[in-house]
RNA sequence: GCGCGGUUAGCUCAGUUGGUAGAGCAUCUCAUUGACGUUGAGAGGGUCAUAGGUUCAAGUCCUAUACCGCGCACCA
């Protein structure tokens, strides 16, 4: 046998092929090759590029720094960019960060805390408002330069953020013209108070946290009413009932009867409500409407009084007698032993339920009546055919007259499910940070306005819900209000691609604003990804100490192996399960890639890329056949959003097919042929080399583009805008 | 309580309009000092959660049930 050496010589290729792939060598100057051509501007696209696509990045909350999460946000949408971009779309991906209102305040003032023992109104709102903009500045070049290392195509020359000068004037712009419309309106409403941050919250900012306690049962006059918030109690004068409910036929609505309660004698008035559950508890209850929304709704059909019994700081206020100034959760044990002791507690049970709690500062919600700014979701708007803005919303289901595509398209039903029990939006927080409500006072005059009306006008305190700006962003980053081309030509946008937690959030906020202010959907498919777990399936997080920092891993095995790791079994919707390991695999593949390379490029040494050629032998014809088929498969399933298939599909073409089988049995061709079979299978296996480079580089750019620098092709321009094989 | 998703090989998951069960990893055997920070050839391993039903034919469609996970709503 004669030695492979003679066979298979390595004359001059690169020498870069002779040792492993090495990612660190690469990757940042390649990323500076992108960067410098300025391919990732739609506008510096060659002319081929006409069709527009464009998404807009989820933009990560400058609280920080990105976590795998973010990674596979990037990996899945980078993927989108570069094959429309290959395609010959003049592709837009627009780059951004948001303030996240809450969140980075709270973080910062949790800092501020831990490291000076301050709070916010030791240091006064210019102060604290200077220090939370200093950590978001310093987080944002940090995600910044992390989402560059993640190899996403962005086009940064447009980057945003949800606090600047611009969007700021796109808030107000919204602001104004929905106050104007009537959608926009103040008042006294039952809002969630979070005691704990000093703000109110929406609803969808709510976490339910199981909770067991006491359920007591006291005498209340004749009756025997159930609770598990004795500390509410005080101004309990209402005693409620089911109109149907035999046991008490005999007490009739609005009659009052006399009893003694915590502080001494009341008299109490009985209401019949249909809302009562007869089976729950002994079926009568009293109601407290200043802080339990079915009290408040009770209260207000009957035109019932409402009293604060609680303040904002969580303490009970002067009606509580000698319990007045005393934290609700110390004043529970002392009310129920005077209870106790007064003969009124009949017994007690343990319960488990469910407390509302604040998503960003763990702090049990108290509902309280506050004067806040609310968004009218069911007021007709004229100017939209009379629709309300629940309406609008609801123009997107597959019925309606703008339909959404949302891939899974399960989560339609989850959204309009949603927007059926939606009720007015709350949008004004008590914090400082984000953007000011722009309404202006003075005396009994109101203005809607950016800047102060003049003198003796005093601006709202408040600030708006964070995701009032971010329902803007699909075309303030476009430059809206004003009319740019931008505008004109990315918006709406062709996906959006989130996370399926913040449905409620964000993509239901942004059809209401685009539907209302652009009078069009923001996004033509909304395609939602799940969580990124561990190889067990648990969730993420510091206490339990299986975080995978994507960065991390990307500078031990290459930012291709994490993009593939996080891409591979990642179907829409679905969670996603991260090890190490898995990650070490695609760093081999990666490898493989190379080592692929080395051998065609060696073994065609002299031959050009023909384009067109034809293969001269009948194998050479099957197999490019066959290589046409896959690619077809793979670009449908691209059109199709089936990545994770994708991915999978074209590692087993690329090693178990081309490198195992094909490669392998062309050694014999290249060695004994003859010079056509040679050239035939030469210019066949540098054509496949080349589709499966071109598949693979939305995939793994890094490790694609390093290769195709050195590929035999006419004309030859970066892989990024290279053509896609089909 | 209402709803959604899952249940397929030891593990992670594919399985397109119903047509003889698949991949990767792991395990085992063998080979390999020249494309390969290894790789290659091969093997074992599944009553597709359970029970019914529709059909010539069901992992796939229908109806229940169980378990796991999630979302929404919450009762004082």
């Amino acid at each position: 046998m004669e030695p492979k050496k003679e066979a298979f010589p390595e004359p001059n290729i690169p020498q870069k092929f002779l040792k492993p792939y090495d990612p660190k060598a690469v990757e940042d100057a390649i990323y500076e090759m992108w960067l410098g051509s300025g391919y990732f501007n739609p506008d510096k696209l060659p002319p081929r590029h006409k069709e527009p696509f464009s998404i807009v990045l989820p933009p990560p909350n400058v609280t920080g720094t990105l976590h795998i999460g973010h990674a596979a946000m990037l990996v899945i949408e980078d993927i989108m960019v570069r094959h429309k971009r290959m395609k010959g779309y003049k592709t837009l991906w627009l780059p951004g960060t948001d303030h996240a209102a809450i969140a980075t305040q709270a973080k910062v003032e949790g800092i501020i805390y831990k490291e000076e023992g301050k709070r916010r109104q030791d240091l006064g709102r210019e102060e604290l408002l200077r220090r939370v903009n200093e950590f978001a500045l310093e987080s944002h070049d940090t995600i910044v330069n992390q989402t560059k290392k993640m190899g996403a195509s962005l086009d940064w020359s447009r980057e945003a953020y949800t606090l600047d000068e611009k969007r700021g004037k796109a808030v107000f712009e919204a602001f104004k013209r929905m106050y104007d419309d009537g959608l926009i309106y103040r008042g006294h409403r039952i809002v969630n108070w979070d005691p704990k941050g000093q703000t109110t919250i929406s609803d969808d900012e709510i976490v339910y946290a199981e909770e067991k306690t006491k359920f007591y049962y006291f005498k209340y006059g004749p009756f025997t009413i159930g609770t598990a918030r004795p500390e509410t109690k005080f101004g309990d004068k209402y005693v409620v009932m089911h109109p149907k409910d035999e046991r008490y036929t005999a007490y009739s609505h609005g009659q009052e009867i006399d009893l003694e309660w915590i502080n001494g004698p009341i008299k109490a008035t009985v209401i019949k409500d249909e809302s009562i559950d007869m089976a729950f508890g002994t079926g009568v209850m009293t109601i407290t409407p200043w802080h339990s929304n079915v009290d408040f709704d009770i209260a207000e059909r009957h035109k019932l009084d409402k009293e604060q019994i609680i303040d904002r700081y969580g303490k009970l206020l002067p009606i509580a007698g000698e319990f007045a100034g005393i934290k609700i959760s110390d004043a529970r044990k002392k009310i129920v032993e005077k209870l106790a002791a007064k003969g009124l507690l009949e017994k007690e049970e343990d319960y488990t339920h469910n407390i509302a709690t604040a998503e960003r500062t763990g702090g049990v919600i108290e509902p309280q009546i506050m004067n806040q700014w609310f968004v009218d979701v069911n007021k007709k708007i004229p100017a939209r055919g009379g629709k309300s803005l629940k309406e609008l919303m609801l123009d997107v289901i597959p019925q309606g007259p703008s339909h959404i595509e949302f891939i899974p398209d399960r989560f339609e039903r989850v959204y309009s499910n949603w927007i059926s029990n939606l009720r007015d939006w709350c949008i004004s927080r008590q914090i400082w940070f984000g953007h000011r409500i722009p309404v202006w006072y003075k005396g009994e005059e109101l203005k809607v306005s950016l800047a102060s009306p003049g003198e003796g006008w005093t601006q709202d305190e408040d600030t708006l819900d964070t995701w009032f700006s971010s329902g803007l962003w699909t075309f303030s980053t476009l430059g809206w209000p004003e009319t740019t081309s931008d505008l004109a030509t990315y918006h709406p946008t062709a996906v959006l691609e989130t996370g399926y937690d913040i449905i409620f959030f964000w993509v239901a906020r942004m059809i209401l604003m685009s539907q209302y202010l652009m009078g069009e959907v923001p996004f033509k498919t909304v395609y939602l990804h799940g969580l990124v777990r561990d190889a067990k399936g648990q969730k993420m997080s510091k206490s339990l100490g299986n975080i995978i920092d994507p960065l991390d891993m990307a500078g031990k095995y290459g930012t291709d192996a994490v993009r593939m790791s996080l891409i591979v079994g990642t179907g829409p919707g679905n969670d996603t399960k991260m090890s190490e390991d898995k990650i070490r695999a695609y760093k081999n593949f990666a490898n493989k890639l190379w080592n692929i390379a080395r051998f065609v490029l060696s073994s065609t040494e002299g031959e050009t890329l023909e384009p067109g050629f034809k293969a001269f032998s009948a194998d050479d014809e099957k197999l490019t056949a066959e290589r046409r088929a896959v690619m077809e498969e793979i670009s449908r399933e691209m059109d199709e959003y089936k990545y994770y298939l994708v991915a999978e599909k074209l590692y087993a073409y690329a090693w178990r097919e081309f490198a195992d089988i094909i490669l392998e049995r062309s050694k014999d061709i290249l060695a004994k042929g003859s010079d056509t079979e040679k050239k035939s299978r030469k210019q066949f296996l540098l054509h496949t080399l080349a589709d499966i480079l071109k598949a693979l580089h939305p995939f793994v750019p890094f490790v694609t583009e390093e290769i195709w620098k050195d590929m035999p092709v006419p004309d030859k321009k970066p892989l990024i805008i290279e053509t896609w094989p089909i």
